[in-house]
DNA sequence: CATGGAATGTGAAAAATTCACAGAATGATG
DNA sequence: CATCATTCTGTGAATTTTTCACATTCCATG
């Protein structure tokens, strides 16, 4: 039972990134502030957060916002990352080769990809930190230089490396997208990349928040009729709506 | 003034991961203890540290640990590997080419390298991720599969990738180390890339603590003679440092 | 040289944390 | 099922740390 509470206690703190003990006593008024104490001592111990004065933190939490500062886009449209990676996490599969773009959508997808057997190649190295602590997937990394405005990969041969490499299922986020562009990106060697994975892939998601659309960036990596599904986190406009059904993308 | 006397603190803090407001007083004569409280303050907004109960823990730390738990061993010996990492410091010049190996020596290293124009590869997504904050440094991947345990990668085609890459100064950090097996770590496939750099380095650095000397791993990736630098937290001993000489390693 | 703003020092006041001990719950064992 | 040992929990006082408000000093600038 002390097990249990302190399991709970654990997932709001990494939920919630930072709390005050007198919050985490209203949240459970069954046990004293002590207690408390000594479970937040527990989890200091285990690695999992730092107490601070009042309160404790998140350790987890802790580096990813040091690691938004170097990127400086902070989580923005947390909301509508989280909403669309809800949506796409359920065309993961147990037993899949997966392809998961560089991104913060993308990293939020990652967060949220349960432990299965899974292969998961991805160009982002944080992403594949991230995957790697689950124990039953097997992470793949593309190599190259890294960029350090999208934390991704990209300049290295990969064509040769994926050359008998299948990707069953493929997550590309875009920066922009446009009827007349498709889907665009502001990088020339990341639109290679995206490129070859869009040509290797036998189903291919792409993942777009709504205020990325009608916008156009100078490399085109897809068009819609590349992709068979379409994750947004509102609904698109009629247009585009029309031009989905058109080209037989599934608009999630 | 102040100015400097921040940075100093933060340098101190983050070469030591945690330190208590008493400890900087000693440190810090010339200054009240309010004034290392205001500064621990700013450090604490910068997102440098965080404020615990008597002092202070650095974040980059409490990440590095915390990755540390998902892999095997907790950062234990983090003083020695810090003076390996400082010592080992001094044999990066601007300009250079270079190579990092992964684990959690090298990790320290990778932070305490200066910004400066080189050119940094590894195999290690973490430390990528680490030296993507300098400015100034280019980094690259070698692309594969990572290992849980050691956030390494290994199995690509790293050959034909570093076919026209040139390394100058190369830091590989060994599990193990004795002179009848030389340099040994536990994994093949990394040992495998280990002998590539070997091969390819112009100058080659081992990481070595005391601690793992006279010990052997299954999978020797070099040999004394084949480095030209040996770094340490502690003396070695005696029969270790004549091999040194006679091998012409320059023993730090 | 006056003046505003930032940085610093001081001690009291206000937390929050620790500590030690006693009571309660738990669980293994004969 | 009773018993013992072990772990967990609550209490209030003691201790430690932090905060706060205000006085002072130090610079840079007009």
């Amino acid at each position: 039972m002390t097990e249990g509470r302190r399991e709970a206690l654990n997932q709001y703190i990494q939920s919630k990134g930072e709390v005050r003990l007198t919050e985490l006593e209203g949240l459970m008024p069954d046990v004293s502030s002590m207690t408390l104490r000594r479970d937040l001592e527990q989890l200091e111990r285990l690695g999992e957060i730092v107490r601070t004065r009042g309160g404790a933190k998140s350790i987890a939490h802790l580096s990813m916002l040091k690691e938004a500062a170097y990127t400086q886009r902070a989580g923005e449209n947390l909301e509508a990352k989280m909403r669309i990676a809800d949506k796409a996490v359920k065309f993961v599969t147990p037993g899949r080769s997966i392809y998961l773009d560089a991104g913060t959508t993308t990293m939020c997808l990652a967060q949220k990809i349960p432990d299965e057997n899974l292969f998961i190649l991805t160009s982002a190295p944080n992403i594949a930190l991230e995957l790697i602590k689950n124990r039953n997937i097997r992470v793949g990394l593309t190599g190259g230089q890294l960029n350090r405005e999208t934390l991704s990969l990209s300049g290295h041969d990969a064509e040769g490396y994926m050359k008998d490499l299948n990707i069953d299922v493929a997550f590309l986020a875009a920066s922009a997208f446009s009827l007349s562009s498709g889907f665009t990106c502001g990088d020339h060697s990341e639109a290679d990349l995206k490129r070859l994975i869009v040509r290797k892939a036998r189903t291919l998601v792409l993942l777009v928040d709504v205020t990325k659309i009608d916008r156009g960036m100078p490399y085109t990596f897809a068009r819609l009729t590349d992709s068979q599904i379409l994750v947004t986190d509102a609904p698109l406009p009629p247009e585009y709506l029309k031009a989905a059904r058109q080209a037989k993308v599934t608009v999630v």
